[in-house]
DNA sequence: TTCGAAAATTGATATATACCAATCCCCTTT
DNA sequence: AAAGGGGATTGGTATATATCAATTTTCGAA
């Protein structure tokens, strides 16, 4: 993990991270002191806050002044929070997890999704299986402009968060998305992806999302078990 | 402006905020950099980089390496407003109706239902069948704590909103509602009122809603069909 | 005039240090 | 055993400095 390219602080935090993913940290637990994680990992302490001021914003963990820095509670859903599956998941309290179906680069995408991301130029298509305590819940097809992330694909693993690669790798921060929500009934290659009566309704969930320039990086569909998952939202008038 | 009590760094970002907001910064408009801030307020630049740094976390302000630090676009305040049914159908440029199936008091509510009125008393229960342009779209259900609005059932007629009884006549004002939304396929009896065939699945809502004193006032559940509707959403993180 | 390389500018990462402020915890006193 | 005091622990604020990296600007060569 010793990469001379990523920061460190973005070594520990995701470090930090992959301990919560892994059970090592649950809620509630208290990180070390950031004197310690500073010796221990060998960095200065500002380096430490840094990685830790993050997973504050991002509600991962919550710092008490006097007393330590512990893993966030999981909570009523956060109003109407832009989640990634994996954030998703660790909400509900399962286990997040993800196997790559299709990894492709299209060179003459279809006019439907050069419309919806307004950029004509090759595509990274990765479809995904997602998984929640190790069953099939999703299925996940991102598209996204192979020309604003370059060498993406040999960057995507296993159970890593694609978001979490194109903030921290790409600088890409996600502000707003629009969606739409379908229910349909699953094609035959779905329900045997998700192992899935053909009786069984699926959520279908079209996305764009914007980053911080409001520029579309990213359009998704989403197909979600419709026997094992249900939205959560707060609306406000 | 010496306040010694609050913070350097909250001072500096107070400041920002106030030139924003009185107009001196516009969207778009680049800050001084970092290190001309930092002579100019006698701090030092990691100081002048905390204010700055909490400003885009709130995505007031956006940075851009080797460019420099700009006030954000505004934010369309927010995607999703709490629509009634006849708002949401003439968003979408349908004709709204109504024609109640059932208008019951209960005396003795379900468990269910009185874990989420948080309430004991007798209900009163409305079910309506929901039309676009004259069709059938969805099974509404409201139930409301009768002893909280005196006289409501015999107020209510075809095609009159609801929420705007319960605003003009008993002063209640919606400003929030958790939703639960489910996918699974319609009974019998909702197939035949909502005339579609056995095989096409609905969206299941489950709402909880909140007057301007946080009180749960509405529990409504509501099935759609799945053919003719979707749910539009603008997320935000 | 246009292209491209070099320089300047600006934010990003990282270290080392000092002291303040809230909380915790142990130990003494009652 | 309970209350209180006071030090130890832990996060919060602030400075000074150095170097890297993305962008913009400048300016010379073609």
């Amino acid at each position: 993990m010793d990469n001379k390219k990523t920061p460190l602080y973005k070594q520990l935090k995701q470090g930090i991270i992959q301990k919560i993913e892994r059970g090592e940290l649950k809620p509630g637990d208290a990180l070390p002191p950031e004197r310690e994680l500073a010796e221990s990992f060998e960095m200065s302490r500002m380096t430490v806050r840094q990685a830790i001021s993050e997973l504050v914003n991002e509600y991962i963990l919550i710092r008490r002044h006097g007393s330590g820095t512990f893993v966030a509670e999981l909570k009523i859903p956060h109003g109407r929070r832009l989640k990634s599956f994996s954030e998703d998941m660790r909400a509900r309290g399962l286990l997040p997890g993800s196997k790559v179906l299709e990894k492709t680069i299209i060179a003459e995408p279809p006019a439907s999704i050069i419309a919806d991301l307004r950029s004509e130029g090759k595509l990274l298509m990765l479809k995904r299986l997602r998984l929640a305590d190790l069953y099939p819940l999703a299925i996940e097809t991102v598209m996204l402009p192979i020309e604003k992330f370059n060498n993406l694909e040999s960057r995507i693993f296993e159970n890593e968060s694609l978001y979490r690669i194109l903030e921290d790798e790409y600088n890409i921060k996600i502000t707003k998305a629009q969606q739409k929500v379908e229910v349909r009934m699953p094609t035959p290659q779905e329900s045997e992806l998700l192992e899935i009566n053909y009786t069984v309704p699926v959520f279908h969930f079209k996305q764009i999302t914007f980053d911080q320039n409001d520029e579309i990086f990213e359009v998704a569909h989403s197909v979600y078990r419709g026997d094992r998952y249900e939205i959560e939202t707060e609306i406000y008038s």
